[in-house]
DNA sequence: GTTGAGCGTT
């Protein structure tokens, strides 16, 4: 079939795009999408029922309507969870003083933070670069998606070496948008482009926005699992662990599908494959410091980690030692463990029970496919919280100041509550 | 064969 295109609009009357079809005559979803990112589906006004029609979606896959695609003008549909809350909070913001000029301000106030409060850009990372590339070869592609305002190739202090990845920042929300929910081809490679983990927003602990998709086959590329899952929401990354062990990861936009999602089993490319929530990635203090908080048990029973100002704020914060029965001694320890995968549930399975669980976490570190070598230092830790007499409350004593200080800042390093 | 890479000398 030669090339064709469907037309596509937002709004039933506002001006369609046209869409590419594939050879088949089926349009992918993921096409959709790049144009109108969020999608996950279309409908379009029947000529002869006058009613709205869906478009059959299979495995990510829109299929012409009976007589063809037609001239007809297809509309988006959007999942029906969506994030959009950030804006709403910040019209309530402006509404609660109980003064009705301030109700006139609102249209204006919220139309400009619409533009430079809510929705202000960020840098994003930019995974998976080629070697060669330069600031320049990134300024050219980024170009094509909207104005660029900065770009930042990471390299070597010593060769001047990429390190293979890199920064962009965009003028435009929208362009940012668009840009981190599609991967990019550049210079050879397919790369992609995501919020630095040191800009994840402070978010709900426990809501985690990646499903684990066990049972995946080895046939499944993380386009199609990307096109498949599209249907549920914005997919906003696809991981599938190399060489296959036949589970991946999705993350989605919103939180809310992702949840929806867990303990089904759905069908993708004729195989069954099972949904549960993903367990945090560990390597990471403040995540482990979380997830010993939900162990309800005199540790962290008020949320340890999920409430930033009230351990990390002051000196005087000791007090609050006190209430959670800790001394810093003891915090020094649990500090020590955590850097050792699941040390902290070993400590804490010690505190119950006195049973020594030390756990072991090999750091997997595997090179990238390019033909220069990739650094990546992990390390192996192994737990000791045997060694460190939790419970007993006899570690040789840390001075306080050392302690806060040190605690401090490791709460502060990472703002991601479930960084996953 | 059901729990994952890589993150910024400002």
């Amino acid at each position: 079939m030669a090339e064709m295109y469907i037309r596509v609009a937002e709004e039933e009357n506002e001006e369609p795009m046209e869409i590419p079809s594939e050879d088949d005559g089926t349009v992918l979803l993921s096409t959709v999408a790049a144009q109108f990112p969020g999608a996950c589906g279309l409908r379009y006004r029947s000529p002869v029922s006058q009613c709205m029609r869906g478009v059959r979606l299979v495995d990510g896959i829109l299929h012409a309507p009976e007589n063809g695609w037609g001239n007809l003008v297809y509309v988006v549909n959007y999942p029906k969870v969506h994030v959009h809350t950030l804006l709403n909070l910040s019209i309530q913001e402006t509404i609660l003083p109980d003064n009705k000029r301030k109700m006139d301000e609102i249209d204006a106030s919220s139309a400009t933070k619409i533009k430079r409060g809510d929705q202000k850009t960020s840098d994003l990372i930019v995974l998976g670069l080629p070697w060669k590339t330069s600031e320049q070869d990134l300024k050219d592609y980024f170009s094509t998606f909207g104005e660029v305002i900065m770009v930042q190739v990471k390299r070597d202090v010593k060769t001047g070496n990429s390190k293979g990845f890199g920064f962009v920042r965009f003028t435009e929300w929208e362009t940012q948008t668009k840009v981190m929910s599609q991967r990019h081809m550049i210079d050879g490679r397919w790369c992609d482009c995501k919020l630095p983990n040191s800009k994840q927003g402070p978010d709900e602990p426990m809501r985690s926005r990646k499903v684990f998709v066990g049972r995946c086959t080895e046939d499944m590329t993380a386009d199609e699992l990307r096109q498949f899952f599209m249907q549920y929401g914005e997919v906003t990354d696809v991981f599938i662990p190399k060489p296959f062990r036949a589970f991946s990861f999705v993350t989605f936009a919103d939180d809310q599908v992702a949840a929806s999602l867990c303990g089904e089993d759905l069908i993708i490319k004729g195989v069954s494959v099972h949904i549960s929530n993903a367990e945090p990635k560990h390597n990471n203090t403040r995540q482990m410091m979380e997830r010993a908080g939900r162990f309800g048990n005199g540790f962290g029973a008020q949320g340890f980690g999920g409430n930033r100002s009230a351990m990390g704020a002051s000196s005087s914060s000791m007090g609050n030692f006190g209430n959670f029965n800790l001394n810093p001694a003891m915090m020094a320890a649990a500090q020590a463990a955590l850097q050792s995968s699941w040390g902290m549930m070993g400590m804490l399975a010690q505190q119950n029970q006195s049973a020594a669980s030390g756990t072991n976490t090999s750091g997997t570190s595997t090179a990238r496919d390019q033909t220069q070598s990739y650094s990546s230092g992990n390390s192996n830790y192994s737990s000791s919280s045997a060694a460190l007499g939790w419970g007993s409350g006899s570690n040789s004593g840390t001075p306080g100041s050392g302690f806060n200080s040190s605690f401090g800042s490791s709460m502060e390093s990472k703002s991601s509550g479930w960084g996953m």
